[in-house]
RNA sequence: GCUGCUGUAGCUCAGUGGUAGAGCACACCCUUGGUAAGGGUGAGGUCGAGAGUUCAAUUCUCUCCAGCAGCACCA
């Protein structure tokens, strides 16, 4: 007879982490269970999982099953402690400014946010005032209580309170779903908030390591169309400590913003006159080469052929692709369209004008697949408020490149983009830092359903051979072709889109592609997009923020300084770079009349140069240079010649 | 585009209803110094643009432009 038999009706049976089962009676909560096994563990007890789910820890068990109970240390606190601490806020906001309707608050990386509509916007010294009263409400020590409501007493009960959006979001709730309400507090002294939950014991476990960080707008339900809401956010954690440390992080990933990198080592600036487009200086523009040689090297080895196309084109282009009708508005379109017959754009991307390319003459099937790469520089008109330095402009250079193959040609293709793709980020140091989302049919696009099909499981099965972590991002393909996205984060962990492959069937017909098969009838090419860096410009944004504006030595604008120690060995430092130079070495000489302490921290703290030759009169008597590594607190001699050797070696870039 | 904030010297920032100040950078001088800021002197500004209020606006108000944070968008 098994064991589970033996379980009375009104008894189940609750495994623990460790494998141990207990049978408690039916109804028992995770706190009393917690009881059973100490007492001190009752206390430290914040909530529990059931079968792997977080619930409150008063949440009677009626049911058998695993169980875990969840304390301060572990990781899963972390989202109760901002879930509540969110609560706590937007009570702390009600109570200070009454007639402010709440929304939505929820956790998220780092803290949590709550949504409020008010007519006033929230001030910065409104922050420390709710923060404060949140201090309060935390102190008080309210009960947190779980109260399943009927609809339409919900429904009442909100409309009374005035609170519309709660209203609507009961309303959408799906009929027969559970609607749970959480009173932090006792009776009708409570604050009442609709909830799925859970929720920590008390409001005083929220504890006090939380602080109020910003004020921004965000739309109601996420859309442009409905109204503006006021979103207060905020990080908490479990302790001062973690608290402390975040606040660190945060402030040291800011001095990693390439914006201000970008200033402190010369290499690009923004002017009003030009917003979105970058006036690269020399450093900027020697990083940008060194990466654009470097592409055009891979695209070669791949057996690609590079080609060039208009920068400006006539509309009737675009209106063909289908890319008039949805991105007119983000278009730089350079006539009248009242007044002129042909209106004339400048091209936010290159598939049209590399499609003249493939229409110039007649393609046979011998000739596919073509690979044809095409460092396009492209314009795109951005709402004002989505630019962001080098990372969203509106001028930028597209290591663009479209492949036209037949239908038994397509997966090995994409295949190959992919190692293409992976070897690049491999030399580039971002390999481990690349999340790639599979994007899929979005609801406005052109083209059959079948097609979609076909190329939306090519790039399944291409996912299947490559073996490379992905993430399903469904309906936020591009209009014509579902795409595989490789999307890396800045310093403070934005994401930013920069490689991309597009399995495209609607192009060529759009664009009237096509070749002579095997049996002398016309057929249909497939199209497929791709880019790796995807925007060099926002590229280089995301290395200078990886690298804290420390780059590989192949990418370093200025890979050696040569500086002096005293006048005396000018002439000798003067032939150094001379001789780095004839080696290929970007070196530069600093013989100015300064300290050498002055020249390492110029150099170092601020330039980033990776390697400094430092000489002084020893060095010109004994042909020897100390050389200084950035990073390196000390600094080795070497002879010159040795030194230049090694150097030149380093700062060849990889192949 | 939306909400909020910001715009003063090349950079980072202070400041004021009576037309401006610091540090760094720059120029010159002193200093020739051995690995993350040596000292002195000097030059440098239409206070984002336009309009309004005022005897007087860099300062207050409005509009526009640009930037920052977030949201929305991103072929």
């Amino acid at each position: 007879m098994s064991e589970a038999l033996l379980v009375q009706e009104d008894q189940i049976e609750v495994t623990f982490p460790d494998g141990s089962v207990k049978t408690f009676a039916k109804g028992t909560t995770g706190l009393t269970i917690a009881g059973t096994i100490s007492k001190s563990l009752a206390k430290a007890a914040l909530a529990v999982t059931i079968n792997g789910e977080l619930a409150d820890l008063s949440r009677p068990l009626e049911e058998s099953c695993a169980l875990t109970i969840v304390k301060r240390e572990d990781e899963q606190a972390l989202s109760l402690i901002r879930h509540d601490a969110a609560h706590v806020m937007a009570q702390a906001v009600q109570e200070l400014f009454p007639g402010t309707q709440v929304t939505i608050g929820p956790s998220v990386e780092d803290g949590f946010y709550y949504d409020f509509a008010r007519d006033e916007p929230f001030s910065t010294e409104d922050l420390e005032k709710i923060e404060k009263r949140m201090r309060q409400i935390v102190e008080r020590g309210a009960t947190f209580t779980r109260e399943i409501w009927d609809r339409n007493d919900a429904i009442a009960y909100f409309k009374k309170q005035g609170e519309q959006f709660k209203v609507e979001l009961i309303e959408d709730l799906p009929e027969g779903e559970e609607i749970s309400l959480y009173r932090q507090g006792e009776g009708d002294e409570g604050w009442l908030d609709l909830c799925r939950g859970p929720h920590l014991p008390t409001t005083r476990h929220v504890g006090t390591a939380f602080k109020l960080t910003k004020v921004a707008g965000a739309y109601w339900r996420g859309d442009s169309s409905k109204a503006m809401l006021s979103r207060i956010y905020g990080t908490a954690w479990r302790d001062d400590k973690e608290l402390k440390a975040y606040l660190n992080r945060i402030e040291e990933a800011e001095k990693r913003d390439h914006r201000k990198l970008g200033k402190e080592m010369d290499l690009f600036h923004f002017q009003d006159e030009a917003p979105g487009q970058v006036f690269w200086h020399p450093k900027g523009w020697t990083v940008y080469v060194a990466l654009m040689d470097y592409m055009r090297r891979k695209v070669k080895k791949y057996d690609y052929v590079e080609v060039n196309t208009p920068q400006m084109l006539d509309a009737r282009f675009w209106k063909k692709s289908g890319h008039w009708d949805k991105y007119r508005e983000n278009m730089f379109v350079l006539e009248d369209e009242e007044t002129s017959e042909h209106p004339f754009a400048l091209k936010p991307m290159s598939c049209p004008g590399n499609a003249q390319l493939y229409n110039y003459g007649i393609v046979s099937y011998r000739d596919l697949p073509i690979r044809m790469a095409e460092f396009g520089r492209v314009f795109r008109k951005e709402p004002s408020g989505a630019r962001h330095g080098l990372m969203r402009v509106q001028a930028f250079t597209q290591d663009d490149a479209h492949i036209f193959c037949t239908d038994e040609q397509l997966e090995d293709e994409v295949v190959s983009m992919c190692d293409l793709i992976r070897e690049v980020y491999t030399d580039l140091g971002m390999a481990d830092h690349i999340t790639i989302n599979f994007s899929t049919r979005p609801e406005q696009r052109i083209g059959s359903d079948e097609d979609w099909d076909r190329a939306e499981n090519a790039l399944q099965k291409v996912l299947d051979r490559i073996g490379m972590k992905w993430v399903l991002n469904p309906g936020d393909g591009a209009f014509y072709a579902p795409k595989l996205d490789f999307i890396l984060t800045d310093a403070i962990g934005r994401e930013w889109q920069c490689g991309t492959i597009q399995v495209d069937m609607n192009m060529p017909t759009r664009l009237d592609m096509s070749y002579v098969a095997p049996d002398g009838e016309k057929a249909r090419p497939h199209m497929i997009h791709r880019a790796i860096l995807g925007s060099v410009e926002r590229f280089i944004g995301v290395l200078i923020e990886h690298y804290a504006g420390k780059l590989p030595l192949w990418l370093a604008p200025v890979q050696c300084v040569v500086a002096t120690v005293t006048g005396k060995a000018d002439d000798y430092a003067q032939d150094i770079v001379k001789k780095l130079k004839e080696q290929g070495v970007r070196a530069t000489l600093d013989i100015r009349n300064e300290k050498i302490n002055y020249k390492v921290r110029e150099h170092s703290a601020v330039g980033k140069v990776p390697v400094m030759f430092v000489v002084g009169a020893r060095e010109a008597e004994e042909n020897t240079v100390a050389i200084r590594r950035l990073g390196s607190k000390d600094q080795s001699v070497e002879s010159l010649e040795s030194a230049i050797t090694t150097l030149a070696q380093d700062c060849k870039p990889p192949y």
